[in-house]
DNA sequence: TACTATCGGCGTCACTCAAT
DNA sequence: ATTGAGTGACGCCGATAGTA
């Protein structure tokens, strides 16, 4: 698991899958917006209101597949972890009844 | 076979948090 | 204060299994 133990004891609210990496590169076919100064009409000021919410739309898209994509990872490292665990409980309980019986008096009745 | 329940994936919105 | 990324929550849709 890439999880930045930092990130995790920093914010005690934060999932542990999540990681906060830096800014990725825009997918493709993205073109950056005009600068605001070449911006005229009420026309074009509409055109650039949609561009950007379109370009939000997609970047929250892909986000929020990634962001699923680890959570899957995740809950299947969590629940391989839980079936070594549980070998390991079942192994130690084992033991113990073993050394139960070897220290335990014996009791005619 | 038609209907229903359940599940997994998706897109979107609303919110938080860190960086600037 | 603004901005961008990450994520929880919600609703929708298609696939699949179970049932009358």
């Amino acid at each position: 698991m890439a999880v930045t133990g930092d990130d995790t004891a920093a914010t005690g609210d934060m999932p542990t899958y999540q990681i906060r990496a830096p800014a990725t590169a825009l997918p493709q076919g993205v073109v950056m917006a005009a600068s605001p100064g070449s911006l005229h009409s009420p026309q074009q000021l509409a055109e650039e209101a949609t561009r950007k919410r379109e370009l939000r739309l997609m970047k929250n898209r892909e986000a929020a597949k990634e962001c699923r994509r680890r959570k899957k990872e995740y809950v299947k490292c969590l629940e391989s972890r839980v079936a070594v665990l549980e070998v390991q409980n079942k192994k130690l309980i084992e033991e113990l009844e073993t050394l139960k019986d070897i220290c335990s008096p014996k009791t005619d009745v």
